[in-house]
DNA sequence: AATATATTTTAGACTAGACTAAAAATATAT
DNA sequence: ATATATTTTTAGTCTAGTCTAAAATATATT
């Protein structure tokens, strides 16, 4: 059996270090999860008796296969949650993400399955991150940041790389939102702003905004 | 903030005590939520001090005002989900327990709103239970114990008082049904078992079934 | 009313998970 | 190469929730 907390722990690994493939700091994990490095290593420990990470002291985690699939459920489990709340159950994208939270963590095969059917197997979630599949695999979508395009190119806002009340709440208040086409006017050296224009209208983005925009071209 | 441990306490005093309105017993919780009177008492003290349960030593525990509305939105939770597994997600009423066992404890009261107008504000669950409503109220479907039907009338399954899986395996090989129009044919006094007749048969069921089986005249 | 039986509470111990402060290891800078 | 700073781990403590065994209270029986 796999605890809520362990199952938080083994999303955060997931997270940071791509997949989990990649050693973390059990300081990382610590700021991730808003607790402290010497709790972090406990649960690490823990994690590897159980065949769910590796861990080396003072090397960072890695998970193993068992571990990375177990991740890649909760978060399938989290994102397909978002779809629903936003879809049948009238939440917005800032809405979604502490009920999320809670409901990743629901124990039951089928209850994913039929949910992910009922759904009609979406493949992204309303912040435009892929859900993984039934075996954890997934393909993101194949986007750009959108500091990284030239002036005077458009593209798709496709994924917003981060779920925060605040910032999602921003985008929403400046009516931009999953879908939009968007084309970068001008980039601004002094503060690295950016000048983008919509279909309604110009407007001008912090590059702290921009950092979290995602294109398709 | 009310645990996951407190509401099940709360729940569980919910139902033996005519909604937490007449004292029941540390042991009575015990076995209704497989623990140990022990582990009640202590439990029990802390609800109290949360002004959720009036608690006399030796004497049992009722709920308070603030104790009782929860544990009915705890129920309703319970209970919404149920339908919702149930005709959106292909669940059998077998099925549905446990999942919602883990689901009455997701904390959003926008969620709750939202589900139950999505399911159309039902006023049953899948067992005939009663679903409370925002405010914790709910009007019981008038049924009758089929034991207490005299020979000869007949009656619609409405009720069924156990949501165990054996038991509702049970009614599904058997092809018994919620909406199901059964007749009462005999009375053995020698074992309480009672002959019914159905749409597609007479069958016999024994006393312990018909315990649990409630029919609207 | 006195005693036996059953129920309930208390006392003390355990586990999971988290924390603080100190110690150990690693990384960085002179 | 050594001193300093940073990171990570260890050791010890805390809380929520649970348990067992013993003590206290209530109920039942004669």
């Amino acid at each position: 059996m796999v605890t809520l907390s362990e199952e938080n722990y083994l999303k955060a690994i997931y997270h940071l270090g791509k997949q989990g493939s990649v050693a973390v700091s059990t300081n990382a994990i610590a700021e991730k999860i808003k607790s402290k490095a010497s709790s972090v290593t406990d649960m690490v420990k823990k994690l590897a008796d159980k065949n769910l990470a590796n861990y080396v002291k003072y090397q960072g985690v890695t998970l193993t296969e068992k571990g990375r699939l177990i991740a890649a459920l909760v978060i399938r489990k989290h994102r397909l949650w978002e779809v629903f709340l936003v879809e049948k159950l009238n939440f917005t994208w800032d809405e979604v993400h502490d009920v999320a939270e809670q409901l990743e963590h629901i124990k039951s095969l089928k209850l994913v399955d039929e949910l992910d059917a009922f759904l009609g197997c979406p493949t992204h979630d309303p912040h435009g991150d892929p859900i993984p599949d039934k075996d954890g695999n997934y393909s993101p979508i194949k986007s750009v940041n959108i500091l990284e395009i030239k002036k005077g190119e458009q593209g798709v806002l496709v994924l917003v790389k981060n779920s925060s009340d605040s910032f999602l709440k921003y985008l929403n208040k400046n009516n931009l939102a999953l879908g939009d086409a968007i084309k970068v006017i001008d980039f601004e050296p002094f503060d690295k702003s950016l000048t983008i224009e919509t279909s309604d209208r110009k407007m001008i983005i912090s590059n702290e905004v921009a950092k979290n925009l995602y294109l398709s071209l």
